[in-house]
Formats: structure tokens, sequence, C-alpha cells
DNA sequence: CAAATCGTTCGTATTTCAGCGAACAATAAA
DNA sequence: TTTATTGTTCGCTGAAATACGAACGATTTG
């Protein structure tokens, strides 16, 4: 099958590495992975950055969508888009040919 | 198991992220997982964007270690860099939790 | 030897990224 | 009501990324 200039899977992928590109946000991802939910309070408190600064990458991670927040005021708990999270899954697993 | 903070691994997913965040270069990769290899000169007659910019294209996936160049002289033939590609295999398996 | 071909590098312009501190807004707590 | 807490947004700075055309260098071709 022929491979396509610029098609919708290369802009998804290039996407979803877009947000993978920095290792904070992956760190988050991790975490996320590990522990299913967490507070930006917490990761602000154990990562070496300004609170805006991990701001700027929790929207990042949210805009490709794979993150979403869900309020508990005065706090937000993060936790994983499982949709989108099983979408880049399988481009991914497709991309790199695994198994 | 505890997740570290910037961990080797971390910063590996970042960079190989990083080089996938832009389609142009999932497309090559992927061209090169269906055809094994590929001349720069071709590429750029079936790209829409200019010659100087698809050889950073190029550079960008050389300095992640995913392709590797070999000289035809006057021409270059890419192809995939087995060794790391096999690690970003592992690496983003483990990261996204694929089967 | 000159011309052609191929691919890189440079300089430029623009956009994006990543860091920060300060200010702001929403909510809870006192 | 005031204060405290939480997280976002803004503006700034400097670096990186992305695009290009022009110029360059290495090799092949005529």
């Amino acid at each position: 099958m022929e491979v396509k200039i610029n098609s919708d899977q290369q802009q998804k992928i290039a996407r979803y590495a877009k947000a993978l590109g920095h290792p904070v946000r992956v760190y988050v991802l991790q975490l996320l992975g590990k522990q299913s939910c967490c507070y930006s309070g917490d990761l602000s408190d154990e990562l070496p950055i300004a609170k805006s600064t991990l701001s700027q990458h929790l929207k990042e991670l949210k805009d490709a969508g794979l993150i979403q927040g869900e309020i508990e005021a005065p706090r937000i708990k993060y936790c994983v888009n499982k949709e989108n999270w099983a979408e880049a899954q399988e481009l991914f697993k497709n991309f790199l040919k695994i198994d």
C-alpha cells in the first residue's frame, strides 16, 4: 500500500509526538499511567520548574488530547484521556511496527 | 515501581518524539518502512517543500539516530537505523503500554 | 575543462517553545 | 469580609524550529 504525503495519520502521529517532545510531559504521563490521576499542585511541588511552566506543559497535553482535568475546587485532578490514549497506542503501534 | 523525574528513559522518549513531531519526518520514516531505503533527490521531487528544508528534516532524523545515509555519489541513500529503531519501538511500547 | 547534478550550509524571517515572575480569577477557609 | 490556596494567563527573554533562496562543495557527465 502506497504511503501518502501529509496524510491524516501522519499529522496525528506528529501531533501526539510533539506533545511527548519534552521529558516533563513524558513524566506526567508515566505518573498518570502508574497512579491513574494526580493534582497539579502535587506535581508543582515535585518538579523543579515554575508552576506557570507546569501549567503550560499540562495545557499542551490537554490540547493534544492526551489528558483531561476535572475541577475539584480549588484543585484540578488530571487523568489520562482513555479514548485518545488508545488512539495514540494504535497509531504508534502501527507506525513503529510493534509486534 | 516509582516514576523518576527526568529519567534517561524520559529524555530518550522525548528525543525520539521530537524527531517525529513533524508530518514530513513521519512520512519519510513510513516510506523507509515500506521500501527499505530512498534517495534524498527522489523525496525532494515528491514533497512540496524546498530541498534545503528536506535536508534539514533528514538531518533532524539523523541527529535523533533514526536514519542513516550512505553515500552513493553524487546521491545519498537513506535507510532506517535498525538498532535505534528497535530501541524506539521498545521505549514507546513500554511507555504507551502497547500489549 | 566546463557544465550538470546532488545535497548541504548559510543567512534570513517568522513562528513556536520553554523558562520565569507578576498579576489575575475562582474557590475555600478563617 | 478578609485571607489563603490553587491554577491560569500575560508579557518578557532567549532558544529552537520551520520555511525559504542563494551560494557552496563534491562528484558525475559531456
